[in-house]
DNA sequence: CTGAAAAGCTAATGGCTTTAGCCGTCGTGT
DNA sequence: ACACGACGGCTAAAGCCATTAGCTTTTCAG
């Protein structure tokens, strides 16, 4: 019996391509065994449990969502970058409705996911302080800002929007509301 | 053996204690069977599956926060009801986090949560209209006062808010950007 | 070339959902 | 009073999942 050649990273691939195409109830070690062409108890070499998995899964998916949000608000700055950030989180929910319902919501209180988060934190903090907001502002203004986005991405992404009305248009609105709203005002 | 004089509403009613106290993760059939004092495949003379099951507690939640959120409402209008709806919406969150959990994202899809999700919707879209917004402009506020309301609700009932500045500030400021940024201004 | 670590595998356990089929209980109509 | 049918309970069993144990094979370092 020759090896498969797989690895933890080999897995996580495995399992995000899974998720992508049937959703993250599909994510079983079994479905991820199939997929790599290994039996179930294999995977076990390589990961310690499914719970490690979704771990390594989110993990995977806050830095993918970190790099995008950095570039995205890259030379910008002020509300400008917020919007920036906004529509970079929305599109990301938008095209791996999958993959961002596999983001954690608390990924501070895990020890793994501390770091990832963290860095996904930075980033935004660092828009905020772009427009001139900083310690506790900043955080209060984060929480309303991610709340708003994340709230807007998971329903969106659920279907929870079911009437016929533009939901870019919706969005739209939000993203004025949390500039005009949220953000200190301009006097530049 | 004497009748256990089980009823769905009764597995129901089990169901939600059990999610109560252990979350939804611990909604399994047999924990739901034990609670009752009945065998596991008893239950199916009361539900369907488990599928079915969920979809009855969701009928329960949404029910509460519809009774909840219109008697909040109720003698309040303008952007004074809709900070009683945002204040209330959080608290039921909060208070029974693992129910609030258990709401389905997108009820209107599923026919068996249209009713009880349009009367929900109802009572959010009757407290815009007395902010003098209708039609279409109504149901795009709508959207984004649910997002940003249950994107807190999620995100603080997860642990999501690490950080250790005051919940209850972060939540006035939504509070005052929404109604500052998403109302129409008031001209009485 | 040898030996140990790494990466497979099969077998087996226990939990969960669900179906099938059996039996006692209860209320209703006679 | 009672017979009977519907209803609500039960056991048995199948099938899927995660996980563990223990065995074999491959690989690679020395």
């Amino acid at each position: 019996m020759p090896r498969a050649g797989l690895s933890p990273a080999g897995v996580v691939d495995a399992a995000l391509a899974l998720i992508d195409e049937q959703g993250p109830e599909a994510l079983t070690l079994s479905a991820v065994a199939v997929r790599t062409g290994v039996a179930t108890p294999s995977l076990y070499k390589h990961v310690r449990n499914i719970s490690e998995l979704r771990t390594l899964i989110a993990q995977r998916v806050m830095e993918e969502m970190t790099d995008l949000v950095g570039t995205a608000v890259m030379g910008r700055g002020g509300p400008e970058a917020v919007i920036a950030l906004m529509r970079v989180w929305r599109r990301y929910a938008v095209e791996h409705p999958f993959r961002y319902a596999a983001m954690p919501p608390a990924p501070l209180i895990d020890p793994a996911l501390a770091e990832a988060g963290g860095r996904l934190l930075e980033v935004v903090l660092a828009v905020l302080r772009g427009c001139g907001l900083e310690g506790g502002a900043a955080v209060h203004t984060a929480r309303c800002l991610r709340a708003a986005v994340h709230g807007f991405a998971v329903l969106e992404v659920a279907g929870g929007f079911g009437l016929s009305e533009d939901l870019d248009t919706s969005y739209r609105l939000l993203e004025k509301t949390i500039v005009d709203g949220l953000l200190p005002a301009e006097n530049d």
